[in-house]
DNA sequence: GGATAACATGTTACCGATATCACAACAAGT
DNA sequence: ACTTGTTGTGATATCGGTAACATGTTATCC
């Protein structure tokens, strides 16, 4: 393996000192146009490569960004990723990613290694976090940013919506719609926290309106999918004609129990209502097509992106933005 | 923001060198048991962080592995990148995350951005490369894996299966259920290497049956979905009657055909057969359950991370691993 | 013409970890 | 007692950039 080309050997090349090299490539106009073009394009033929680990390294300014998301195996997660890190890349800062698998635990472990890399900036997903994690970032004056949700005591910025306030659109969809018999399927453990916050405020929306209690059914440990979804509700065939509807934790849920019904023949929806949450693709393209609430993703991303630059500009306000949600009535009910 | 705690810093409060304290948190055996605990408790009552940059920097080893996928947003893709980073966190690596979006251009102006920050390897999905990226890692001696592919001229070790073999399983099972007129539908465009791939492999297969040719359905540019799907389907309407069976490039292509015959009231598999690509959760959970193909996307990022681990070590054996394919008969077909 | 400003480039000292060599203290072998 | 080896620790230089300050050189002005 040959040496590394530095700057030094750039600089000796064409007979200047190695500081004028760093700024001819960083296109610094103090250097004369003749010489910054002389030394770029000895730079060029002496194939050096720009080594940003030093420049993280001098600067202390790593030019990274660290996200933590539950799951990249999400749309909704991978969309908020996707715009993230497009608009981050055009700000020329890397995202260093990581994934949570819904674990404060492993969201602990996880930030540890982040950190380690000297991130100019932390994004989680989620306002829950364990002692420990918010005890490192404080330590470190980190600027933290979490997304998806708008906890009351956030670490610092926030860019999320209100679960509350969406869950009780859907419930007053269902009840303006005659059903009053609700269920709720979703993970059985509290470890998906933002599904967890929809369940509860399910429960609070229905209980407002004298409902009788929603039934909880179990889906199984986080994260729960369509394969969850089919198997409970197959699990409890036609005892789910005992509810007039059934919330799910998420569309893929909601598809999985949709397709149970198929299999089921109950008729959907006709003897039961089927709804989600995220407006996955799978419940616009499938028929019919399912309630959902479109929670804007994307908008997230780029959010999230627009704090991201302003913190590493310098600006130190405290960012809280609600991107809302909105209710998408599909044939499911 | 208080100054950063350092090795200088452990040293001093103990009351050692702080080249000690370096062997000490590396577990150097060479450090007394003793004054190890000593260290590691302080530097845990300090606060300490391990700074990586500076590690990366001195050792000139930047503890990453480069990565790109041609999205995130693909359940595949993701599966592999999650087998891909737990057992290379494990290693003690970090992943830096790129995706393509399916187009070379992307590519290679993403892998100069990841290339600068010096990668101990490099992972790509599929064997299409620019010849600037080629020259980029070779001028590097840089380690690549291509994944998903099993290129003829790998530019250096690859991990995937072969997509003729497995449209041609998926072929002969259509012929062998009676089906003669097929159809395939998929993006228009090349950008997506592997669904053209899949496209052309699955014309020869039938061809070389002595079918009548394969008609091509555009889906659209890449990547192509769910939405895709239906909206062809949808456009054509019950001149699907004409074929006997429709291969989609992936399942959730399939999905969008098959819930769009439930709309048109065509008969799935009695009219039409749909067969889909990759084993997707949404093939398996569907009524009916699609035809399709299992690529092992977790197999294919444990061999990938395998791989990287030689590398790392320093092993420069050529690797060539064919993860295979099977063919999962649903009720589709 | 001499003072001053504007411009172009160089010098030095780091950023935080670690490879390498040096060395002190003590044990074991002759 | 003296060499030799072992063990635990320290001093120093260095990885490749860049901030901050210093200096030399040319244009500009009264």
């Amino acid at each position: 393996m040959a040496a590394r080309v530095t700057m030094r050997d750039v600089a000796e090349a064409v007979g200047v000192s190695s500081m004028t090299v760093s700024r001819a490539l960083r296109d610094d106009e103090t250097v004369s146009a003749k010489t910054r073009a002389r030394i770029q394009d000895t730079a060029r033929d002496l194939g050096y490569v720009y080594d940003t680990t030093a420049q993280a390294f001098r600067t202390q300014k790593s030019g990274f960004v660290a996200v933590t998301l539950p799951s990249i195996n999400n749309a909704n997660f991978a969309e908020t990723y996707r715009a993230l890190s497009e608009a981050m890349a055009e700000s020329g800062m890397q995202i260093l990613l990581g994934a949570t698998n819904y674990r404060l635990e492993k969201e602990e472990e996880l930030v540890r290694q982040l950190l380690a890399r000297n991130p100019q900036a932390l994004v989680m997903t989620g306002g829950h976090h364990s002692d420990a994690t918010r005890d490192l970032v404080r330590a470190r004056g980190l600027s933290v940013i979490d997304m998806w949700d708008l906890p009351v005591d956030p670490l610092g910025h926030a860019v999320g919506f209100s679960y509350a306030e969406a869950m009780e659109k859907m419930v007053a969809h269902l009840v303006s719609t005659g059903r009053r018999k609700l269920a709720f399927v979703g993970a059985s453990d509290g470890a998906d926290q933002r599904g967890a916050t929809r369940r509860d405020s399910a429960i609070a929306a229905a209980a407002s309106r004298g409902l009788p209690p929603v039934a909880v059914l179990d889906a199984g440990p986080a994260p729960v999918s369509m394969r969850h979804g089919a198997a409970i509700a197959e699990r409890m065939g036609r005892e789910l004609l005992n509810f007039d509807a059934v919330l799910c934790v998420s569309d893929p849920v909601a598809f999985g129990v949709l397709s149970a019904c198929r299999r089921l023949d109950i008729d959907v929806p006709g003897q039961l209502a089927i709804t989600g949450f995220g407006h996955f693709e799978v419940a616009y393209t499938c028929e019919p097509r399912i309630t959902t609430i479109d929670v804007s993703a994307h908008n997230i991303g780029v959010e999230v992106a627009h704090i991201l630059d302003a913190i590493i500009a310098g600006d130190s306000e405290r960012h809280r933005i609600d991107v809302g949600t909105r209710l998408v009535v599909g044939g499911t009910s």
